[in-house]
DNA sequence: ACTCTATGCGAAATCGATTTCATGATCAAC
DNA sequence: GTTGATCATGAAATCGATTTCGCATAGAGT
């Protein structure tokens, strides 16, 4: 816990030359070595708080997820903190559990810790970013929208259910549902707006509600849908999931009824990364959470070096990974 | 961005009168009034970074874990949040990746950023807490031990081991195969031990390494471990994973090759939480992981609290949850 | 030889809060 | 009525780094 005064001190020299030392600016060569070694036997350490006060700014992100169990987002995390590490930031991840008031308080947290930027899958789209842009930090948006136009990475949600969809139909199933997440988050609206395109060409007269379950995005919400559409007086032979966890919930709750993929048919819209089911009995739209994680910390570390082009929003594309039939 | 300047020549007081409106010591119902007033006008909020450098502490807790992928320590990190939360701390989750370097350096950052402790799930046990020590900050060690002497939370694992493995022996099963984590995480080496008294009781004749492999903690470890085990001239007719990873990947390959539990018997120590499997097919002995967490985050307020009682050491059990064999 | 620019470096200001210290006011006690 | 204790309050010091400013020295240009 040496100080930079103790330092200078030790080294002969003022406070001022130990900080152009450690920051790079142009000193002498006996200076610089004196500082360094007075520094290597004190053990001194920057403190970085007094440099964030100094500066105004610190090396510090924060990365704001609705749900940090969720192994997407975990990857997205990855992904971001690799970006982040290379560039000399660290992350710290904030978990709002999907709730707002959460959100907010690490949102204010940001602010008065004076973070470098802002990585944002938003609670909803009620999310008040007034604040954050008044202190002028970067925010870039990733999964889903924030109603501001500010950068962000989010994926082709229609497409991603359109194609899990259709690959269903492709195979032969009939009476496909769909289950996704909340009405009002962007990413489950989106998904099961994909599949309603491809019923309704496929069967234009159906009712396509009745085959269409908004839940939570968590796996009992996948296990109470897939009980209700199993219970239908016409159930479904095949289910598309809005996101990976309601993925797991169904294929639970099959498994549990001897319905195994491929004896109703399922398609998720996401990644199973634990799954012990045969991988090739069911079909994946897997979305790249690394690389949205990848690129919204690239984003954001431009913004933070000062770049003040208008917003960009990058969208990425699923991969439509099919079930083998036979295997 | 309003500063306590700016507040306190708006409510026509001094800054030290507004600091201590903010902090609850007494001043005038008028002079709060005023205060809270220009605060509210000014959006004010308390520079924390100024506030910790002052104070020399700060309500930010690190939670550094090895691999944040992994669901088993998500759920830690709910535990800690929630206990955290609710005392008005905040945490940042640091990800090592099991690597000592990037663990030193998240141990760097918190004492830099005047963290006020941390709850460390170490990389190793070369750990080095000297220097976190020295600037007095308290930690706690979950999952893992330190070679410090420290409070800490671990899990009863040689236990855990044993009761996987007698249960698959109650069960039936005759050759029963391990796979466990690296050897020198105290973790993985323990449930090996458990296993291993087991077997050496069981059939003390048989070479035990013959049937234990030790590999990472991650999916592919379990995978490839399998494949292994199952190219054996005898191979095993059970086998217990060392944690939910190496389970995942070890029934991944069953499946795959039609071995379906309980057709080899499997037994893992930790949960399954997003298995696709039919649940009641495995075996587990349950960890209770948020528990983990919190019991470590309530030790860490206390001694943040200032709490200089002796090192404490929390061992939990896990919870047998049998498989079914009839389902 | 003389100006001009560049460069190294220390003194001191600065970031924004908390906290110590001193002051003056109020009130109870004797 | 004096002493003493208590309390609200402001001025100023403080936390530890960065950065501005100004000075002194060195080297380049004519």
């Amino acid at each position: 816990m040496a100080t930079i005064y103790e330092v200078a001190k030790l080294a002969g020299v003022s406070p001022a030359t130990v900080s152009r030392v450690f920051n790079g600016v142009a000193v002498s060569d006996e200076k610089v070595a004196a500082v360094r070694e007075a520094a290597r036997q004190l053990k001194f350490t920057p403190n970085r708080t007094a440099r964030t006060l100094r500066k105004q700014e610190s090396e510090v992100i924060a990365l704001v997820i609705p749900d940090i169990e969720n192994p997407y987002f975990t990857e997205l995390a990855r992904g971001v903190e690799d970006i982040a590490q290379e560039a000399g930031f660290s992350v710290v991840l904030c978990n709002t559990d999907a709730q707002l008031e959460k959100e907010a308080t690490y949102l204010q947290i940001a602010i008065s810790e004076h973070m470098a930027g802002v990585i944002l899958a938003a609670a909803s789209d009620q999310t008040n970013l007034d604040d954050i842009q008044a202190a002028g930090r970067p925010v870039v948006a990733v999964d889903r929208g924030t109603g501001y136009d500010i950068d962000g990475v989010i994926m082709a949600n229609r497409t991603a259910g359109q194609a899990a969809t259709e690959h269903l139909v492709r195979a032969g199933y009939r009476r496909i549902a769909c289950i996704t997440g909340p009405q009002l988050i962007e990413t489950a609206y989106e998904r099961a707006q994909g599949w309603r395109a491809v019923i309704a060409r496929q069967s234009p007269d159906a009712d396509p509600d009745e085959l269409l379950r908004y839940s939570t995005f968590r796996v009992d919400g996948g296990r109470e849908a897939m009980e209700e559409l199993l219970a239908l007086p016409e159930p479904p032979d095949a289910v598309v999931a809005g996101n990976n966890l309601l993925g797991v919930g169904a294929i639970q709750v099959l498994t549990e009824r001897g319905l195994t993929p491929p004896k109703l048919g399922v398609a998720v819209v996401g990644s199973l990364p634990f799954t012990t089911l045969s991988p090739s009995a069911v079909t994946l739209v897997r979305l790249p959470a690394r690389h949205m994680g990848v690129t919204a910390a690239k984003m954001l570390l431009e913004r933070i070096a000062g770049d003040d082009q208008p917003a960009r929003t990058v969208v990425l594309r699923g991969e439509l990974q099919p079930a083998r039939s036979a295997d």
